[in-house]
RNA sequence: GGCGGCGUAGCUCAGUUGGCCAGAGCAGCGGAAUCAUAAUCCGCGUGUCAGGGGUUCAAUUCCCUUCGCCGCCA
């Protein structure tokens, strides 16, 4: 019950900065970004005081190698990135009250007076340390950045924390032969300095703050026993590196603050800006240095660690911050059942969704399955049903249904009644409990949940639609009709409301067709109903069939069951016609580097295919060859190009090689 | 190797102070209706709750163990 006092308290909602090296993902979505937008939506119609701020991390080793791969600067890696992740975002639906960026002047004021206040009271001390140093790249190199022959199985390509062969962890000295990643020159040992923020003097009130808060996720608590088990060391927080916060010391000239380490101070830097934005300068500290602040950090599961642990210790050290109150940290997204693997591309990109289907439909598929408890799947196919069975069947046409009929029989009037009948009644109650059930599921941070119940209504709707039959009372009994209507009109108006931190794209769309202004969360038990009604839309479009394949394959995905080769018959094969062919000339498709036009002989027969083997083979020498191509496939026009044909070839990633015969034959043979 | 997690209907997932005949959505099957984006509504599940053992009057839920998958740490 404590948590439903949220809507009476000041809340600060942060989700995990996304560091501005890539796009951001659905596994990000997921995790941190969607619920937490949901909850602050709800939380803002309810009419608390919250705040939701996040931000771009753009410091760090990663962004520098980023940098040096595509020969930029790290700051115009950042540049692009914070500007792409930014604009994902926005066009996702998610309202943060301020997204910034942890290279501003402002964060590394912010970040330096805290390393500085941290430091004065004793909790950060320096030590010596070793470390590998490249004398080529003039800079010290972490330990993934090294690479030699493995000391436990002798592979080859180990790298400086862990052998991918044998899979054991390594200490970056005891690699054999270790050479420089970037430049491939043997690093030396040198000796540098390094600061160290006394986490092991936290482990006592870090487990005793964790002790108040039995009712924190699961996940959240067995992370942190395990790491009290283990014993919590001092952590290095200094590193050796141009690219990053200054570390604000005279002996420290030419270190930054880790990157882990002044990250989550960019929440206060992100608080800050907004309330220089807000024209209050000070308005952070009403959020930050009041004890009554409800601090809520939504973050991955990757991030508890720091979330739940490092960073509570600094802001004790720190002494004048709220502490994290809640840290509802969600599992990871699998995609169509194997791990997110950003290397292997096994990923789905949030912009790259955006420029083709709108965002309301992924929020849906995303909300009703939160990896809340576990880790959990996403699949086109799951998607496709979910947009066509329920977006569009059961919501839409529900939404779709009762405006059509009201333009149909009342010129889109809204009859002026209240349903006093049964039926009527259960569905007005069923409006007056919603609000109070969902907040209740939102506030306890069982968002999946809470995204079913809303979903529920539009069902009911539906159900009492068909039982009340209008389209028979209409004619029969007038006024059963109207308090039909008007109930009906009742439900889609709360679920302008309730929808709204879900799906805001589809709220914002019903809300024009009623057209009743702005309301809050609390009017959605007794919903308006306007006298008239816009004209219907149709909120949600249906996918087809082939759509799930389609995403399949942009995905690389190999077909289902490569497992299981698919059997097909002797007939099925037979319908395939293979034929020789004589190239005899060949172009690349301009404005492509990839596509080769060819026309080649079939035996008597000329025709023009169009393939995508200009990497491998130069146009020149494709002219004279005999290939196999599929003789009776449909025609495509590819690029404008038109293609009667397609030519066999092995395919291993860009090596291609083509399918060519054994002995030279005649153009037009069948091949069987 | 140490610690921890997961394994519930064809599919995706719920289900903790141990006890109502173990649930929902989707898919599937049957039926009704026809206002609506061929959209809706109603009815239909004998699942070894991964396998085995134990505690208990009673276990999916607690303990041990085996198998499979995964994470963290060294």
């Amino acid at each position: 019950m404590a948590r439903l006092s949220f809507a009476t308290l000041r809340i600060l909602v942060t989700s995990a900065l996304p560091y501005a090296n890539g796009d951001i993902h659905f596994g990000q979505v997921a995790g941190a970004y969607l619920p937490a937008d949901i909850f602050v939506k709800y939380h803002r119609l309810r009419g608390s005081d919250v705040v939701y701020v996040c931000g771009s991390d753009e410091h760090g080793v990663p962004i520098t190698m980023t940098a040096q791969k595509q020969g930029l600067t790290p700051r115009e890696v950042v540049d692009k990135y914070h500007v792409r992740i930014r604009e994902a975002f926005k066009d996702f639906g998610i309202e943060f009250d301020n997204y910034s960026r942890t290279s501003l002047p402002l964060h590394h004021e912010t970040s330096q007076g805290f390393f500085r206040r941290v430091y004065d009271k004793g909790y950060i001390k320096p030590r010596t340390t070793r470390q590998l140093y490249c004398p080529c790249c003039k800079m010290f190199l972490a330990d993934r950045y090294v690479e030699g022959i493995c000391p436990n199985c002798r592979a080859e390509g180990a790298r400086g924390d862990q052998c991918e062969a044998c899979g054991r962890w390594i200490e970056p000295f005891d690699l054999i032969e270790p050479r420089c990643k970037t430049c491939g020159e043997t690093p030396e040992i040198r000796e540098t300095k390094h600061w160290f923020f006394a986490l092991s003097r936290f482990q006592e009130p870090l487990r005793k703050w964790l002790a108040s808060k039995p009712d924190w996720k699961p996940n959240v608590r067995r992370f942190c026993e395990g790491w009290f088990k283990a014993g919590l060391r001092d952590r290095s927080i200094t590193r050796d590196l141009s690219w990053g916060v200054p570390v604000p010391l005279e002996e420290a000239k030419d270190k930054v603050m880790y990157v882990w380490f002044d990250a989550p101070i960019g929440y206060v830097s992100s608080t800050k800006e907004w309330a220089r934005q807000q024209g209050k300068p000070d308005r952070w500290r009403d959020y930050w240095e009041d004890s009554s602040t409800r601090l809520v950090h939504f973050i991955g599961k990757d991030n508890i660690v720091f979330h739940a642990m490092v960073w509570p210790a600094m802001l004790m050290a720190f002494d004048e911050w709220v502490l994290p109150t809640e840290i509802p940290a969600n599992e990871f997204l699998n995609i169509e059942s194997r791990k997110f693997s950003t290397s292997r591309n096994w990923a789905l990109w949030l912009p790259e969704y955006l420029s083709r289907f709108p965002a309301d439909p992924l929020r849906y598929a995303l909300a009703v399955n939160l990896p809340e408890n576990r880790d959990v799947d996403f699949a086109w196919r799951d998607y496709h049903a979910r947009n066509n069975n329920e977006l569009a069947d059961i919501l839409g046409n529900f939404v779709n249904r009762v405006a059509v009929f009201l333009h149909k029989n009342y010129s889109g009037r809204v009859p002026d009644v209240t349903a006093d009948d049964d039926a009527g009644l259960e569905v007005l109650k069923a409006i007056e409990a919603a609000p109070g059930r969902i907040a209740t599921m939102i506030d306890g941070f069982r968002i999946k949940d809470a995204a079913r119940e809303v979903m529920t209504l539009p069902a009911l709707g539906n159900r009492y639609f068909d039982k009340q039959s209008p389209w028979r009372s209409h004619t029969d009994d007038r006024q059963a009709c109207d308090r039909t209507m008007a109930t009906c009109v009742r439900l889609i108006s709360a679920l302008e409301v309730l929808l709204y931190p879900f799906l805001p794209h589809t709220s914002r769309r019903i809300g024009q067709m009623l057209g009743l202004g702005v309301r809050s969360w609390a009017d959605a038990a007794n919903p308006a109903i306007p006298g008239e009604l816009g004209e219907p839309t149709i909120l949600f479009t249906k996918l087809d069939d082939t759509f799930v394949d389609a995403q399949m394959a942009r995905l690389g995905a190999e077909p289902e069951d490569t497992k299981e080769a698919q059997v097909i018959s002797l007939d099925e094969f037979k319908k395939v016609e293979l034929k020789t062919a004589r190239v005899e000339s060949a172009e690349k498709v301009e404005g492509t580097d990839k596509l080769v036009k060819m026309s080649i002989d079939l035996g008597g027969e000329k025709r023009q295919i169009v393939a995508g083997i200009g990497k491998a083979y130069r146009p020149e020498d494709l002219v004279g060859k005999t290939i196999v191509v599929v003789a009776n496939l449909a025609p495509a026009k590819i690029r404008g190009v038109e293609s009667r044909g397609m030519l066999l070839a092995a395919v291993d990633g860009d090596e291609i090689a083509l399918v060519t015969v054994d002995r030279e034959t005649k153009a037009g043979c069948e091949v069987s």
